[in-house]
DNA sequence: CGGGAAATTGACAATGCTCAAGAGTGGTGG
DNA sequence: CCACCACTCTTGAGCATTGTCAATTTCCCG
């Protein structure tokens, strides 16, 4: 049995028990599910629908010629992405790993829907402003802090973090080397802030210390 | 008489004889003038408006407590921003020079408006993504390359800029020193690629070079 | 267990920042 | 109208942070 498939039968069967979780859209379309790495979209492709993600975690990025990339958005359950201005995709999105999406065609979104939109659009707008600040004025440090602090946050505040990302995508989104993070969270875990019990984990000891750091 | 007053004079002075120039929204409501520094709104405030500049030119920005600061975005004629999620600002807006306001409150914006905002808002989030990929991963001529393209392009590819801002601001849009903005800037006009005829005037000589380096 | 990818760590280099001094502009008042 | 003055910009020198390259270790996952 294929890893995604695992999770797909885990999914349903966590369902049966919970009907919360697998509410479905009034459209009822069920999620599609793609397996770590898998694209969802690529730059340049037509453009004509949005995304939620249901379970996992979803990268959304750019490229340069040379190869340098920068990560504008982690996506994680809950969160909608692929909003454009036009019928194109000017990001390429990915699945971190075995994530459930659910894809609305964007011909069910006219009308009353846009006005539904807006608050979604406007949410990933202020994201987005907020990472222009930590890009543009926050140390090596502060990033990582503000990062870590982020993720807890959009999971409820939880401590134990499974970031699903690896150093590289966690550099691409701050701007950093890998080595850059690891050394950072190497410094982190030295000081007693945070633990690191495994490669994806990261459990948060000193809250405050994060968040003073974070500025 | 104060500057602004000056200014607004000089304003309708002008549109008296270029009707164009003084065309009023749908809604009939008349531009407010602010002078050059003059704060639009400031973090914290309650929003509940939104703004489009009619003329003059626009920061928008987000202070740390120590002083460092990052602007997310200028706004130049015919741009509209102060799109909030709830009903408080997260940033500051400061005219940049002498600029004029169209105010529209947000109780007007209610019902088929909001499907009109979409767009707007999409194409701020747009910028904002696009702004992110330099703040991350360009080096301080990239930067500055791209932002002199996209500040020529917005102005109908303009190629004699009259830039408003000064080198603070456009370090702290980039995410660079002030010193550091200058030096790139001498260094593309001893390049011929640009030619500085005055202090927040640029003359865009080779565009290629600029497109080059942009990456 | 073992292979391989990812992460860590170290040494060195480069880019951009800080501090400081000097030059150019443009606005203001005499 | 001109000269001054304050402010911004420019330029230089030294330094700090982060990137690059390389070696080693750790951790998964078969």
């Amino acid at each position: 049995m294929a890893l995604h498939e695992e999770i797909q039968a885990s999914f349903y069967r966590k369902a049966a028990f919970e009907p919360g979780l697998a509410a479905r859209p009034a459209n009822g379309e069920a999620p599609t599910f793609f397996s770590a790495g898998a694209e969802i979209y690529a730059q340049g492709e037509k453009s004509s629908s949005l995304y939620t993600v249901e379970f996992g975690a979803v990268r959304v990025y750019r490229l340069l010629a040379d190869g340098r990339r920068q990560i504008s958005a982690f996506l994680l359950p809950g969160e909608m992405f692929g909003f454009e201005t036009d019928t194109t995709h000017h990001f390429f999105a990915e699945a971190i790993c075995a994530t459930g999406i659910r894809i609305q065609r964007a011909t069910l979104l006219q009308g009353d829907l846009a006005g539904a939109l807006l608050p979604m659009a406007l949410q990933s707008l202020v994201r987005a402003q907020e990472h222009l600040l930590v890009l543009g004025r926050h140390s090596a440090a502060e990033r990582a802090a503000a990062f870590l602090l982020d993720m807890s946050e959009r999971q409820g505040g939880l401590r134990r973090l499974d970031l699903q990302m690896s150093r590289a995508d966690i550099g691409d989104y701050l701007g950093l080397s890998i080595e850059t993070v690891s050394r950072v969270f190497s410094r982190f875990r030295q000081k007693g802030i945070i633990r690191l019990p495994n490669l994806r984990g990261v459990e948060i000891v000193k809250l405050q210390a994060l968040k003073d750091l974070a500025a």
